[in-house]
DNA sequence: AACAATCTTCTATTTCAATAGAAGATAGCG
DNA sequence: CGCTATCTTCTATTGAAATAGAAGATTGTT
């Protein structure tokens, strides 16, 4: 059996939603633009050659505007991210979600403001647990 | 350029390593079947490749046991879904913690007795800074 | 000694992801 | 009208990941 293909974006396709869920629809253009200036340099059919792969897979929609295509995308931040969140929780810590918080305070940096904003978070996730 | 290789452990590899984290060393044939009762059913010659491959990438250490070969981990569990799940906390979700808690709660279903223990988590980890 | 069982090493196949060039259509301009 | 710029569609290449078979070595058993 050969390689599964991943149900979630991948690298690349997870930097050009990131581009357009700030802003949609966009010419190949502009993300090609948008790209290069994250830093990632891409020839123009590459670009389109993803975009359509995405289209395949349901990521985006697809619009003629002249006589060049408008992307849009098709799912939400929430949708992808918390999906690729809940693989990693799964694949990795085996569904435990105190397992992936230690690890969250282990591979990032969090300033006291964050970690005030974590606690408001909590807080009210145990109220509403509470009604 | 093609699919550049990942720096984290493929989703096989990471099953390895789970096994090898829980009991190490062991030989391929008990690997094998640990893997066999996760539900994962390869062949023997399977599992060998996989296995020199993880070596190569100094996942794993390899020892000879009269003609058969022991494999135990060379990374700890603490580092590999650090590393995981660092990657996933900056590449989805640009280095915010914040967001990455806000998904959890969608994306994982906590029982009142796991959000306790995270607050304690939480609470002691402010004290900490704290100091 | 011959044979079966058990291991490994080497080689091979398939699919996906990433990237881009060649070729073809079209629209605007001098 | 012909040229150039701009888009797209099609086709191709490369390497990683997943999986396994053929062949060769070694050991234990009748």
């Amino acid at each position: 059996m050969a390689r599964p293909k991943s149900v979630h974006p991948t690298d690349l396709e997870l930097q050009i939603l990131k581009c357009l869920w700030e802003r949609s629809p966009m010419s190949v253009r502009e993300i090609r633009e948008t790209l290069s200036e994250a830093g990632r340099e891409l020839a123009h059919t590459s670009v389109i050659t993803t975009l359509n792969v995405m289209v395949g897979k349901k990521y985006l929609t697809r619009s003629m505007q002249g006589k060049s295509c408008l992307f849009a995308p098709k799912v939400s931040r929430e949708a992808v991210t918390d999906g690729m969140l809940g693989d990693v929780v799964q694949r990795v810590f085996d569904g435990s979600a105190k397992a992936v918080m230690l690890s969250l305070f282990e591979s990032t940096d969090l300033d006291p403001d964050e970690l005030k904003e974590l606690r408001q978070i909590l807080d009210q996730k145990t109220k509403e647990q509470q009604k």
